[in-house]
RNA sequence: GCAGGGGUAGCAAAGCUUGGUCAAAUGCGCAGGAUUGAGGUUCCUGUCUCUUAGGAGUUCGAGGGUUCAAAUCCCUUCCCCUGCACCA
C-alpha cells in the first residue's frame, strides 16, 4: 500500500515550484493566456469560499498551461475603504471581540502566544494589518497549490497604484463621465463625517438606510407647517393633520420661508442643504385646534396625537384616515378622549376621503382593516404596525388612484407615489426630508442622521456613449456559465449614477480634489492592466512621481510620441518601450474568474472601465463565475461561528483532497454546501485513487507481453473516452464534469477492469495509461501528481503537455459487449431475487438463435414504427426497444455466445453458482423459446 | 414589486441547450450478505410500488398542451433563493 505523508509532499512541491519560479512567465512568442481573479481583501484569513474560487481558477489555469499557452495569473491585494481602518480603530480602542478575533486569525500562523499578542497590538496601525496579512495570504495561496505568479504583487494603497487610479479618474473626467451632485447619506453630526455600516451599532444585523420623506407645506398664518409622509400620493385624501402636544417645536426660517416643524427637524434640515434659522420655540399643544390650508387649498384642523414622534422627520404628520390605520385609530381615540372633549364636534365632522381603490377592500381600507383586526386604540402599536404594513404593501403594488386625484387618476400607486412627490416638490409645495429608517447610533454613541452632501462625486454609467460601448463589449464577451449573461445585460441596463468617492477610508485621492478618497469598488476596475506593468516599474525603480498621466497615456493608449512620454516622465525610452510591449503582449485579459456575487457591481464596472479607457481590441474576452459556499446548510458568518478557514481545513486534510472536494461537489453555477461529513466520505475514494494510481505507476515500469485482449481493449477504450470527454469539458470550463470523468468514472472503470483482468492485462494497460492519467489529474490534485510523476523520473508534471486522445483506441464494440454482459448479469440477479425461499444450485443461459437475430433485424428495418409490428413474441419484444435498435442496429449483431463463454468464470464467480451457456439452436430446454436477441433465456435450478 | 436563478427519489446533486438508450449518473444515508472476537474499515448486492421466472404500475413542485414518445419543448400556476447600490 502506498503511504504518503501529505504535509511533507505538499511542502516539498510547494517549495520546488516556487523556488523554480515555475509559474512566472515573461513576454514570449508563444500564444498567451492572461487570467485573473479579483484580489482578496486583506482583513483576515481565507475561507473555503475563497478556496472554491481560487481552486476552480487554478484548474482552468493549469489546464491552459498544459495545453501549450504561456499563462499569466498574477495576484495583488485590496486594502481600499473602511474595513481595514475599522479593524485598526477597534483594536486601538481595545474592543474585546475584535481583539479576540484577530488573536485567532494571527494564531493560525504564529506559534508563540506572546508574539501573537504583539502582532495584534501592532494592528492599531492599519498598514500593519495590510502588511501582515498580505504576506500571510501569499503563504495561504501557496499552500492551496494555486499556480500564481507572485512576482507582480502590489496593494491598492501603493503609491504606484494611486498614480494608476488617478490617471483613470482624469480620463473619466475628460470624457465627462465624472459628475458632482447632491446625495443623501448617513452622517454623524458630532463627528462631522459620513458613517458606514461598520460604524453603526448593530447595523450588520439591523440595517439602517436613508429614507426620503415628502414634507408638504400647509399654510398656517404667515408660515407653513411641514408634515411628512412616505406616501405623497395620499395627499388627496388629507382630512386633518396631527401634532404631538407634548413635543418641542420651533418656528424657523428655512431657505427664507417661515415654517413650523419639530425642534429636532430644524436641526436635521440644516444638514440637508437648507438655510435654517430658528425664530422661536413652542410646544406642540399650541397648535392644537388650529386650521391649516393644505397645498391643495383644503382647510383642515390640526389635532393632537401621541403617536406623532418629533424625533422622526418633521414632527407633524398629515392624516389620511381612509388609508392609514394610525390616522384612523387616532381619530377614533380622539372622539373618546375626555381631555379633548372640546374637539369632539370637529373630529365627528371629519369625513373620510377615499383616494385609492384596491381589490378586496371598499372605500376605506384602513377603517376595514382596523375593524377586522379589532384594534381598540393607539396603544395596540404592534397590531397597527402590522395593519399599516399589510395595507401599504397591498395598496402600493395593486392599488390604483381614484378619479379625485386630478392628473394622477388611474395611475398605479407605485407610479403615482413617485410622480406626486416630484410634482409637489416642483410646485414648491413640498420639500424632501431625509431620515434614517430607524433610530441609529454610531459605535461611539453619537446620533446617526441623514445628511445631504452637495458635492458628491458620481460616475455616470448612464452616459449614453459609455453605455452603448459597454453593451458592445458585452455582446462579444463570453460568460461562463452562460446562464449569467442575461443578468449582466440587465445590470448594464440598470446601472446609473454611482457615487465613487468617500470622505474617509484608505485608498487613492481624487486627483483634482484631495478631500475625496476613491471608493473601493471604483478603484478596482482596471487593475488587470496594472499587473502587466508593475513588475518592470519596480524592478527598474521608476518613482511614483514619474508615473504621470503621460506615462499611462502612452502605455495603455499609445498617445504621445515615445520621446515626448520619456521626456515628461523621465523614464528611459527603451524601458518605456519594454513596458508598453509587455502590456500589449498580455492584454486583453482572456479570462477573469470570480464569484457570482460580483456581477452587479465589480464585474460590471470592470467592463465599463475597459470601454472607457481602451480600444476595442483590448477589451476583456471572457468572465467565468462560481456560486458561493455555505457551510453545513447555512450561510457562513462570523457570528454563527461556522466559517471554515482554509488554514483549519489544511491542518487536517490533504490539500489535494480539499481541492477535489471543492471542484467536484457542485457545478460552478450552484451553491456549494460544505459538509465535513461529505469531505470525510470523499477521503475514502481519494485514498483509493491514490493507491490505485500508485500501483498503476509501478505496473507501468514492468515488462509485459504485448497482447491485446477484449478486456484491455475495453479498459483502454474507457480510458481514452475519458481523456476525450475530460478535455472537452475543461475547454468548456465544465470543471465538475471533468473531475467526475477523470476521477470517479476512471476509478470505477479501473476497479471493474481489475476484477476482470489478469496481471498481464493490467500491466499492459498500465503502461499505456499511467502517464496520461497522472497528467489528467494534475490540475485537481497537483501535489500527489507531482509526487507520482517524479517517481517516473520526470520533472514537473505541472509543466507537461496535456495528453492527446488516442482516438483509435476508442472501441465502441468493446464497451457494448461489456455492457451487454452487465445486463445479462443484472437479469439473472433479478430473476434470482424473485425466488425468495429457494437456494439456487446453478443457472443455464440460452442465447437466441442466429435466425431470430436476422429476423429481428429485418423486422426493425422494414417497419417505421412499433405499431406496425405484429403480435408474435419476437415482435412484442422488439416493440419495447424499437427506436433504440432502429438507430443502432449493430447492437443486434453482437456475438452474444462468444462473449458469455469467455466471461463464464466471471459470471459464475459474481453470481456465486455455476453457469452453463447454450445456444438456442443446440439446446434441449423448452425455455429456449424465450431467448430474444440481447436477452438470453435464463433457467435456474435449485437445490432441493 | 422589479431583475436573475431554482424546485429531480430519504438527503445532496447530475440530466433539461440537441425529446427516445431515464425508474433517472454519482455521493451520502439505509438494508442484506462476506470479512472481523465485536465495532470500524474493506468488498459484494439491493434501496419508488406491487409481483414465487425476467412482468406490471406510478414518479422528476402543481395543472394543462404539443408529440408515436416529455424530467427534457410550449402555456398557466404555486413555492424557494439572491440582488435592488455607494457596501467590501
Amino acid at each position: 500500500m502506498f503511504e504518503l505523508d501529505f504535509i511533507e509532499v505538499q511542502e516539498k512541491w510547494r517549495s520546488k515550484w516556487f523556488t523554480a519560479n515555475a509559474f512566472e512567465p515573461s513576454v514570449s512568442s508563444e500564444k498567451k493566456f492572461f487570467f485573473t481573479v479579483p484580489y482578496p481583501y486583506v482583513t483576515g484569513n481565507l475561507h473555503v469560499g475563497h478556496g472554491r474560487t481560487y481552486v476552480n481558477a487554478d484548474v482552468i489555469v493549469r489546464f491552459k498551461r498544459m495545453s501549450g499557452f504561456n499563462v499569466l495569473w498574477p495576484m495583488g491585494f485590496h486594502i481600499t475603504g473602511t474595513p481595514v481602518l475599522a479593524v485598526s480603530d477597534k483594536i486601538a480602542k481595545n474592543d474585546p471581540e475584535t481583539i479576540a478575533l484577530y488573536l485567532e486569525y494571527v494564531n493560525a500562523y504564529e506559534q508563540d502566544d506572546a508574539k501573537t499578542k504583539e502582532i495584534v497590538n501592532s494592528f492599531k496601525d492599519p498598514w500593519a494589518v495590510v502588511n501582515y496579512f498580505s504576506k500571510k495570504l501569499v503563504q495561504d495561496f501557496q499552500k492551496i497549490g494555486v499556480s500564481i505568479d507572485y512576482s507582480r504583487q502590489f496593494t491598492t494603497g501603493d503609491p504606484e497604484y494611486n498614480a494608476f487610479v488617478q490617471w483613470q479618474f482624469l480620463k473619466y473626467k475628460e470624457k465627462g463621465f465624472l459628475k458632482q451632485g447632491d446625495y443623501p447619506i448617513l452622517y454623524s453630526a458630532s463627528e462631522k463625517n459620513a458613517v458606514g455600516e461598520d460604524d453603526i451599532k448593530d447595523a450588520d444585523t439591523d440595517a439602517v438606510e436613508v429614507q426620503e420623506f415628502i414634507s408638504i407645506k400647509s399654510k398656517l398664518g404667515d408660515s407653513f407647517i411641514l408634515s411628512s409622509t412616505l406616501r405623497p400620493e395620499t395627499v388627496f385624501g388629507i382630512t386633518n393633520a396631527f401634532v404631538n402636544p407634548e413635543g418641542d417645536y420651533v418656528q424657523a426660517l428655512v431657505d427664507g420661508e417661515k415654517v413650523f416643524c419639530s425642534k429636532a427637524a430644524a436641526e436635521k434640515l440644516s444638514f440637508q442643504k437648507h438655510e435654517v434659522k430658528v425664530l422661536k420655540e413652542l410646544k406642540g399643544s399650541e397648535f392644537v385646534g388650529k386650521i391649516i390650508e393644505t397645498p391643495l387649498g383644503k382647510k383642515v384642523p390640526l389635532l393632537p396625537a401621541s403617536f406623532v414622534n418629533v424625533e422622526n422627520a418633521s414632527g407633524f404628520v398629515h392624516s389620511v384616515p381612509a388609508h392609514a390605520p394610525y390616522d384612523y385609530v387616532a381619530l377614533q381615540d380622539l372622539k373618546k378622549d375626555k381631555k379633548h372633549a372640546d374637539l369632539f364636534s370637529i373630529v365627528e365632522g371629519i369625513e373620510l376621503i377615499s383616494v385609492i381603490s384596491v381589490e378586496g377592500f371598499g372605500d376605506f381600507p384602513a377603517k376595514e382593516i382596523v375593524e377586522k383586526m379589532k384594534i381598540a386604540n393607539l396603544k395596540e402599536k404592534a397590531k397597527i404596525d402590522k395593519a399599516t404594513q399589510d395595507l401599504y404593501k397591498l395598496e402600493f403594488y395593486q392599488g390604483r388612484m381614484k378619479e379625485n386625484c386630478s392628473q394622477f387618476a388611474g395611475l398605479s400607486v407605485e407610479q403615482a407615489k413617485k410622480k406626486t412627490g416630484e410634482w409637489l416638490k416642483q410646485e414648491k409645495k413640498a420639500i424632501s426630508f431625509y431620515e434614517t429608517s430607524r433610530p441609529a447610533f454610531t459605535r461611539h454613541g453619537d446620533k446617526v442622521i441623514a445628511a445631504v452632501l452637495s458635492d458628491q462625486w458620481f460616475l455616470d454609467y448612464n452616459s449614453p456613449d459609455w453605455k452603448k460601448k459597454s453593451f458592445e463589449l458585452l455582446d462579444e464577451l463570453k460568460i461562463i456559465p452562460e446562464q449569467y449573461k442575461k443578468q449582466f445585460h440587465d445590470v448594464f441596463e440598470w446601472l446609473d449614477k454611482r457615487p465613487c468617492a468617500r470622505r474617509r477610508g484608505l485608498g487613492t485621492q481624487l486627483p483634482f480634489n484631495n478631500e475625496w478618497i476613491i471608493e473601493s469598488l471604483s478603484d478596482s476596475t482596471f487593475y488587470p492592466a496594472f499587473y502587466t506593468i508593475i513588475k518592470q516599474i519596480k524592478a527598474n525603480k521608476i518613482q511614483p512621481s514619474q508615473l504621470k498621466p503621460e506615462f499611462f497615456d502612452f502605455v495603455f493608449q499609445g498617445k504621445h510620441s515615445i520621446q515626448e512620454a520619456s521626456k515628461t516622465t523621465g523614464v528611459p525610452i527603451e524601458l518605456l518601450q519594454s513596458i508598453k510591449k509587455e502590456f500589449d503582449y498580455w492584454y486583453p485579459c482572456d479570462q477573469r474568474h470570480t464569484g457570482t456575487a460580483h456581477i452587479t457591481n465589480h464585474l460590471s464596472f470592470y467592463c465599463f472601465a475597459h470601454t472607457a479607457l481602451l480600444q476595442k481590441e483590448k477589451w476583456p474576452k471572457s468572465i467565468s463565475l462560481n456560486e458561493l459556499v455555505i457551510s453545513e446548510g447555512q450561510k457562513m458568518s462570523k457570528s454563527k461561528g461556522n466559517v471554515v478557514t482554509l488554514h483549519k481545513l489544511f491542518a487536517q486534510y490533504p490539500v489535494d483532497l480539499a481541492r477535489l472536494y471543492l471542484v467536484n461537489t457542485a457545478d460552478l453555477g450552484s451553491k456549494l454546501d460544505f459538509r465535513l461529513k461529505d469531505l470525510q466520505a470523499l477521503q475514502k475514494s481519494f485514498n483509493k485513487l491514490i493507491a490505485v494510481l500508485s500501483e498503476i505507476v509501478i505496473f507501468s515500469t514492468h515488462d509485459s507481453a504485448e497482447k491485446e485482449t477484449p478486456m484491455t481493449k475495453w479498459m483502454l477504450s474507457k480510458f481514452e473516452s475519458a481523456v476525450k470527454e475530460s478535455t472537452t469539458a475543461l475547454k468548456e470550463n465544465r470543471i465538475r464534469d471533468y473531475s467526475q470523468k477523470t476521477f470517479f468514472d476512471l476509478l470505477n472503470s479501473w476497479e471493474y477492469f481489475s476484477s476482470r483482468a489478469t496481471p498481464e492485462e493490467e500491466i499492459l494497460v498500465s503502461k499505456k495509461i499511467a502517464e496520461k492519467w497522472v497528467k489528467l489529474l494534475s490540475p485537481i490534485m497537483p501535489f500527489y501528481c507531482e509526487e507520482l510523476w517524479s517517481s517516473l523520473g520526470k520533472d514537473f508534471v505541472s509543466l507537461q503537455q496535456w495528453p492527446v486522445v488516442s482516438e483509435e483506441l476508442i472501441d465502441e464494440n468493446a464497451e457494448l459487449e461489456e455492457d451487454y454482459l452487465q445486463n445479462v448479469l443484472q437479469d439473472v440477479r433479478r430473476i434470482s431475487s424473485l425466488m425468495k425461499n429457494k437456494k439456487i444450485a446453478s443457472a443455464k443461459i440460452i442465447v437466441a438463435s442466429k435466425e431470430k437475430k436476422t429476423q429481428a433485424i429485418n423486422l426493425i428495418q422494414k417497419h417505421a414504427s412499433p405499431e406496425e409490428l405484429s403480435t408474435d413474441a419476437l415482435s412484442e419484444y422488439l416493440k419495447k426497444n424499437f427506436y433504440s435498435y432502429r438507430t443502432k442496429p449493430e447492437l443486434l449483431e453482437l456475438s452474444e455466445y462468444d462473449k458469455l463463454v469467455s466471461a463464464k468464470d466471471f459470471i459464475s464467480e459474481s453470481l456465486g453458482y455455476p453457469v452453463v451457456i447454450e445456444k438456442e439452436e443446440s439446446s434441449n430446454e423448452e425455455k429456449k423459446e424465450k431467448a430474444m436477441p440481447l436477452k438470453p433465456s435464463v433457467l435456474l435450478s435449485f437445490t432441493s
